[in-house]
Order: structure tokens, then sequence, then C-alpha cells
RNA sequence: GGGCGGUUAGCUCAGCUGGUAGAGCGCCUCCCUUACAAGGAGGAAGUCGGCGGUUCGAGCCCGUCACCGCCCACCA
């Protein structure tokens, strides 16, 4: 028995490895750095963390990302996808620290030297994580040449850049508020803060007036930060503050005078319309402070305690301890005048959690005005393409509003400025000062500082290599919406700065994708899931196994699990990469999606179907069959003809980056077309050894898995091992120049028509009882079927006679496509069900002619509506109506 | 508070420029037919979120309301 016969299912688990490999090895991924970026293809992968570990938005977005190279590939294009990580700074700095605490140690006694090489040891040992499951999903990145935003070269691209910005003055440092991540122990930019809705309490306090007639009382929901106040605001068209305007209050537990300001920030209608301004501790009082010139005492420090600029009894409090101490003392002296439940949005660090502490530090800043501008410009006039078009809304919105980036990050575990000083002199440069006396700055930059240089950096800028005059600017750019100012922008707008060109052309953003239940997919909620647990099996969280089937979480309909999902209810059955691949693309379609383990399984049958199919048409061929194909019945052409629609299809889809269409094409065409029906025609023919139809099927084969390989690499892959005269790997093939047979209307017209028709029979034979197994004689009376019509016989079990003067009454009438099929006596026929089935037919087909004679019968229909339409509405009753009469 | 997307069969989703609602899974009936039982054939199942409007005709266009999700935002 050969080796095909044997695989009557298609393994994932045993071929995918295999055929990686075979990738691997071949070299295939690492184009050689020739030809123009115009014809060229590449795309630069979102850099995994080095932290990281795949999740289903990493595993989409690789699906997209290895479509999308392999089907340049497949055009014949060199196609680079540039592969490399990102040291992701604090992300990184946490968890290596994490890991010396659990051993005893600690950043600090390390120190930083130490600390840093322990970092870099950490990296190469548990850095590649994403890499593997990468190359484990079949993404066909340069692997050869990775990148790490850390590395020699690409440090030096990030000083020039640095060094280049702050000659033209675009960078800065400054004395300015901050999100001061406690976590951390860093500042972040307002990126990486993330609101999240807290019931604080709203403290309304007594600050007594210093003319003694009572007191103004403002509202707080941080009455700590009254150790830092220095003013008191109002709106200045506030009639019930305006005699106060000028006026002084005294801070209570303090004693210092506040003067009572006027700003137009200030909402009358909000709390008491009296705001109580700390500059040091809040952004709005900040900007409030600078306008009115007012001093910034600072109480809390970077440590998250209270300064010695608070009064001694409060000092080196923690915030909390403050503030029970604060509210205390107040309530005592009878100053909280009511205290109410307040919810409202609070920043907190995406990094650590942590609440962010507004204040302000000395730090080094990035003015964006200058390098915006022509960003903004590239993607109004289209030379910069977002996918879809509505997610470019959210990166203008934010482009034409930007503020100044806080790039200086204090932290370890990064690109180090190239800043160096020595008493009042600061030096800015790519090598260290001459000289003696010089301190390097301690701090690192923002991730996203190196992350902005990744589609050039990668390919060597600044120098001018040959990777980068042969693959920059790269294509395409495919990401997550939450990254679009975060990164994409930056990337235009450095890439712009730097190169003079821009980085990519198209900007792909893709679906996110939930959780059955709809909540974010997340680890800490349960709801994530690892993609190589669907790849290779493994555990099904609860929420995946609850979604699919009745009853829901409630579960009295069954025990979760049990709703059809093939294996164990607490495991993923191995599905394959293919499958997860197709799956996730295919429902990847809007732009929050829910996961759906269905559509994986969806995928993992359509690999089987293509490897079965596959099995079919190569055990019926004895060898190379290398003649050229020439269409011998109406199938063949009219199976060539629906390859072609759907590779044009296919091309279209992927050019307009509606991937999820793409795929759905593919399965319709492979199930719909060539396993259920071209195959079910043609299998006499198969057996009779036909040569014509071995070459057409031969062809039709590796078309097919040529146009399905982006999507379904693996298995596509390993049936090519299989096809005669199959040279190479698939993965290299390129499509047919020259398409063999064109579109053809006849044949389409002829085979739809016999589809239905077969379709209407069985139908028919399903309801009048008819055995499975017995063949009826029938008589067609129909156009139409001049070269399908022993098709339709064979695949409706019906013995045609020919229509004569004597022939013989039927006992039945089928409607079909042009006319009808009489069944005559003589086989096994349950008359009484006949009988039902025709009268059922009769009254569809009459409500259909009533219908469309109530349309008719409507005069605004026939004097408004497109004379083509009402011709159409005439046409079908009037076979409506011939139907009906023969049956 | 602003913006984006969604609400179509039990579940997850398609429905092109308006012309008699589709797929996959699940469910029901039948079939171990020599590619595939992780299969094949057939079937049941939807007042297309609510209400108005435009139109000869609306799942599709307009208005409005209601939910759901996401992004953005400095009101104590």
């Amino acid at each position: 028995m050969s080796e095909l016969e044997e695989r009557t299912r298609y393994e994932p688990a045993e071929v995918e490895p295999r055929i990686a490999h075979r990738w691997l090895e071949s070299g295939l991924f690492s184009p050689a750095p020739e030809g123009s970026p115009e014809e060229n293809y590449s795309i630069a992968i979102p850099p995994p963390n080095i932290t990281g570990v795949l999740h289903l938005g990493h595993a989409l977005n690789g699906s997209i990302q290895d479509l999308l190279i392999r089907h340049a590939r497949a055009r014949g294009q060199r196609a680079k996808w540039i592969l490399g990580t990102d040291h992701a700074g604090i992300a990184t700095q946490t968890q290596v620290e994490k890991l010396l605490i659990s051993q005893g140690s600690s950043r600090k006694e390390l120190g930083r030297e130490r600390f840093v090489e322990r970092t870099w040891e950490w990296r190469q040992e548990y850095g590649g994580t994403m890499i593997s499951q990468l190359k484990r999903l079949g993404a066909s990145l340069d692997y050869a040449h990775e990148r790490f935003t850390l590395d020699q070269a690409y440090a030096r691209a990030v000083l020039k850049v640095f060094v280049a910005l702050y000659e033209k003055g675009y960078i800065y440092r400054d004395r300015y508020m901050v999100n001061w991540d406690p976590g951390t122990g860093s500042a972040i930019s307002d990126l990486e803060v993330e609101q999240q809705k807290v019931t604080d309490t709203l403290y309304y306090v007594d600050y007594p007036l210093s003319s003694g007639s009572g007191a103004i009382t403002v509202a707080t929901v941080r009455p700590e930060t009254m150790l830092a106040d220095s003013a008191i605001a109002v709106h200045p068209e506030d009639e019930r503050y305006r005699r106060l305007i000028g006026e002084t209050a005294i801070l209570p537990l303090v004693g210092r005078k506040l003067k009572v300001i006027a700003d137009e920030y200030v909402k009358p209608e909000f709390g008491t319309g009296a705001l109580k301004i700390t500059p040091a501790h809040d952004p709005n009082d900040f900007e409030i402070g600078r306008r009115h010139s007012l001093p910034q005492p600072s109480v809390i420090g970077e440590d998250g305690r209270i300064t010695d600029e608070a009064p001694e009894p409060y000092r080196g409090l923690s915030v909390a301890e403050a503030q029970t101490k604060i509210v205390q003392q107040l309530t005592d002296q009878g100053l909280i005048a009511r205290q109410e439940p307040y919810e409202h949005d609070v920043p907190f660090s995406q990094r650590s959690g942590e609440r962010i502490e507004p204040l302000i530090s000395l730090q080094w800043f990035m003015r964006m005005d200058e390098l915006a501008a022509p960003a903004i410009d590239v993607v109004k006039n289209g030379t910069v393409r977002f996918h879809p078009e509505s997610s470019k809304k959210i990166y203008l919105d934010w482009m034409e509003n930007i503020r100044p980036w806080c790039i200086s990050r204090q932290l370890w575990w990064g690109h180090q400025l190239p800043v160096w000083y020595r008493d009042l002199e600061t030096y800015v440069g790519m090598d260290p000062p001459k000289g003696e006396g010089w301190t390097r700055d301690p701090d690192v930059l923002d991730t996203w500082f190196s992350s902005a240089l990744w589609p050039f950096a990668t390919l060597g800028w600044p120098d001018q290599t040959p990777e980068l005059a042969a693959f920059y600017p790269t294509d395409v750019l495919s990401t997550a919406r939450e990254i679009i100012n975060l990164w994409v922008a930056r990337m235009i707008m450095m890439g712009i700065e730097f190169t003079g060109e821009v980085p990519f052309t198209d900007v792909n953003i893709h679906s996110v994708i939930q959780a059955p239940d709809g909540r974010r997919m997340s680890k800490s909620l349960g709801t994530g899931v690892d993609p190589i647990d669907l790849i290779e099996g493994g555990p099904r969280p609860p929420v995946f196994a609850e979604q699919t089937g009745a009853g829901g979480p409630s579960g009295d309909a069954g025990h979760p699990g049990d709703a059809g999902h093939p294996g164990d209810a607490g495991e993923f059955p191995a599905y394959g990469a293919d499958a997860l691949r197709w799956g996730l693309v295919a429902m990847s379609s809007g732009q929050d999606v829910r996961f759906s383990e269905d559509k994986v399984a969806q995928g993992q049958q359509l690999a089987n179907k293509l490897w079965n199919a596959s099995r079919l048409i190569l055990m019926s061929i004895p060898g190379d069959q290398r003649a050229a194909v020439e269409p011998a019945r109406i199938e063949d052409r009219w199976i060539l003809s629906r390859l072609q629609r759907m590779r044009a299809t296919m091309d279209a889809r992927i050019a307009e980056f509606d991937l999820p269409h793409a795929a759905l094409e593919l399965y319709d065409f492979v199930h719909g077309e060539l396993c259920d029906w071209y195959l079910e025609i043609v299998k006499p023919r198969l057996r009779e050894g036909e040569a014509a139809l071995q070459r057409t099927l031969l062809h039709v084969l590796t078309e097919t898995i040529t146009i399905a390989h982006p999507i379904i690499p693996f298995v596509t892959e390993e049936i090519w091992s299989f096809v005669p005269g199959a040279e190479g790997l698939l993965a290299a093939r390129t499509v047919g120049e020259a398409p063999v047979g064109e579109v053809d209307p006849r044949s389409e017209t002829a085979l739809a028509q016999l589809i239905d028709a077969v379709q209407a029979l069985r139908s028919w034979r399903n309801s009048a009882a008819v055995k499975p197994g017995a063949t009826l004689a029938g008589r067609l009376r129909a156009s139409g079927y001049e070269e399908t019509g022993e098709d339709l016989a064979r695949l409706a079990r019906i013995t045609l006679q020919s229509a004569g003067p004597n022939g013989a009454e039927p006992v039945a009438s089928v409607v079909v496509p042009g006319g009808v099929l009489d069944i005559l006596p003589g086989g096994d026929l349950d008359l009484e069900a006949t009988e039902r089935r025709r009268a059922e037919q009769r009254g569809k087909l009459q409500a259909e002619i009533d219908r469309a004679e109530k349309k008719l019968a409507n005069p605004g229909f026939v004097r408004k509506a497109p004379p083509e339409v009402v011709q159409a509405e005439r046409d079908k009753l009037a076979r409506l109506k011939q139907e009906l009469e023969a049956l």
C-alpha cells in the first residue's frame, strides 16, 4: 500500500514540524539584498518583546503578515519579512528584578553594570520564546537576519537620531509635569497611561478667609495635596466669588496664605465652583499655575513620600498615610463641610498597574509639532494608506493635537542617553566627551523611541547598506489598533525625518480578538489562550468551552464543552497551524471579534479536505503529466473557469486587505466547487484513466495549492511533495503567469444548471422517501443539459429514457432549471409521499406566482422601476407558470 | 465627554452600488457509496435591536432611541 493510500487523514502534528524544517533549511526566507524596493516586497514585523509570549493577537498578525509575504513571493517578488525583537525597557527590567528578588538579590545590590549584564544573560536564555512560536506558526520571517533594538548597530542609529534631534532643538530638558509611575519608579509617556474608573471620596474643605469673614469651600479627592496648594481659583464670571478675587484664604494645617485668583478653566457648576490649585501635583493646576506665575511647592517625592517642603508632621509619610492623617485633622478642626463618594477616571500606569502620581520632574522631552506636520500630510494625501480607512482617524486626531513626548526613563535597561554633564555644561554626542569630570545622564530612552526607527534601523541605517537599498521603504505595516499612535505614528515621523521617505505605504490594522464571551483576552481574567495549545492541543480554558450550543454559561443544557468540539471538553484538539491561521484570518472581519473555535475547526476541515482531494487525484495519476492542459469536456472548462475567478477574487481581496473574505473564498472553491462537484462529476472518467482529464486535474490541483499556500502553507507544501514532477518547495513556486483556460460563462451556466437540478432531484428523492440507493427511471423535458445530462442522471441516480411519443405516464415531475424531469413508474416508489411532495411543490410555486403577480399589478412598480427589473419579473412569472403547468 | 465599530438562524459571522435572506458550527432525517465518518445527501430554523422617514420596493439609505465592545480625553 502506498503512503498516500495509508494517510487517509491529514495529520498536522506529524507534517508541520517536518515542513517547517525544510523551509528553514532552504534559505528561501532570506532573500538577497538585490533589486529595488519597488520591485521587492518587505514587511517589518512588530518586534516581539523579549519578555513576550505569543497570544492570539500575535498569531493573527503573524498569519496576516505571512499571508502577505507568501502571496508576494508567489507573484515572483523578492519578499523579506524583517525580524527582530524589542528590548522592552520597563517590562524586561521588571521581569529580571522579580527574578533577582526571588533569588534573594536585588537590582540595587547588583548595581547598574552587573544588572545590565544579568539582563543580557536573561535575554540570551528567554528572549527568543516568541520567535520559536512564530516558527511553529509557519511564519516565513528572515530568521537569519534577526535584529535586536539594543544591538550595537541599532544602538548607534538610536544615538544618532537623538543627537540630530537635539541639535535641531527638538529634544530638550525641562522641569515639567510628568506621569510619574511609582511602580517602576520612572516617568512614563501619556500613551502609557490608561484611565480607570475609581470611586474616591470627594471632600469639601473649608479654607478660612484671611479677612475673618467666613470661609471658601473647595472640593477635592486628594486632600493630601493641599500641602502643596498655592492658590484658589474661581471662574471670573462667578457671582458668588467675584468679590473674593484678589483676597486671600488661609491654607488649613499649613497656615500659608492663598490668593483667590480668577481662571476660565474653573467650572462654576462643579463642586463648589472654587478650585484649590496644586501646580506640582495636578496637570491642570500645573497649567493654571504657569498662567498665573504661581509658586510650585512640591510635597510628594518620586519615592511616593511626603517631602521636606511639607510641614514637619507629614514628612516621610506615604501618600495614603498623609491622606488619612490630614482628613482626620481637618475633621477634628471641623473644616470638612461634607464628603461624598465620587466616581471618576483616574490615570494608571499600563506598565506597573499603579496609580499615576503627577509631579514636576526634570526630564528630557521631544517637541513633536515639526515632525508631525509632514507625517499628517502623507496620510492625508494618500501616500500612506490605512486599512480599514476609518483607522486613520485615530492617527490624525492624535497627530493634530500632538504634545511633547517625555522620552527619558529612570531605568537601567535601555539606550542610555548620550548626554554628559560637568558643572553647568551639557554635552550631547554619539561619543563620550573629551576631558575630565564628565558624568553621564543615568536615564535611558523610552523604548518606543528606538522602536520608532524600526523599519530602517533594522536594515542597517544610518549606513547605506544593500539591505536598505533593496527593501526600504517597506510595503506594509500590520499591527493592532492600540499602537497606532504609540508606534505607527512615530515610525512615520522618524522615517520621513531621517530617510526622507515614508517607512511603509500601507498600514493594516487588524481585528482585536476577544474572548468567546466578549471580554478582553487576558491572562489575569483567565480569558487568554496560548495559540500553541490550539496548534498542538492543550488545555481549553472554561470560557472557551462554554461558547457553543444552547444553554450558555448557566449550562443546564449539558456540561460545558460537549457541544460538538472534538476532543476532550477540557482540551483543544491539535488543530494544526494551518487551521489556526485560516481560522484566525477568517474570523477577523470586524473591528472587534469574538474568538470562534469553530472557525479554527473549519480551517482544519479545509486542510483535511484539500489533503484528501489531493489523494484522490494523485492516486489516480500514473506519473508526470507535462503535456499541455486541454479541457476535454464542459466540466473541465467549468473548473478552469472557476479557478480563474477564485484566483482573481483572492488577489483582489488581498490587494484591498480584505483577508477574511480571501480565506472564505478559498474555502468555498475547494469545498463547494472542486470537491463537492468537480471531483464527483469526473470520478467515472478518472477510473477510465483519461489522460486529458489527468492533466487538467493535476493543473487544477497545483494551481489550487499554490493559491492556497499563503493561508495554509503546511498542508499545501505537503501535498506538493507528492505531485509528480514537482521540484523544490511550493513556498518558492510562483503562480503561473498565463492562466490555462479562461473564464467561460457558457460552461458556468451549464454547470450551475446541473448543480441546481441535481440538488432539486436529491431533495425530491429525500422528501418522497425514495431509497437512497434506488435508481429511478426518468425523462428529461428541459433544455440546457446537452452536455451534462449523463452527469445529472448519475448524480441523481436516475436512468434517463428518451422522450418518445408513447412514453409512460409520469408518476411525478420535478422542477429543474430549464424545465421538468418526469419520474416514470417502475421504481420502488412511495406514491403517497410522492403526491405529498408534489402538492408541496405546487404550493410553493403558487405562492411565488402570487407574489410576482402582485408586484406586477402594482402600477408604481411597473412605472418607476427600471425596465430591466420589470422585465425580469415578467420572465420569472412566465417561468413559474410554466413550471407549475408541468407539474 | 468625544470618536469608531457592532446589534441578521440556537452559537460565531457573511450579505457587493437598495430588487423575493446566506455560510460554518449545532439540531433533525438518511447514508460506513473504493479521496475524506474530523465524511456525504437532504431538512427544520430568522417580524435582519426598537421606532419613525425616503422609495414602486429597505437587512442595505436618512433620522432617532436602546443596548454591547473598543479607542481617545487634564472637570476638582
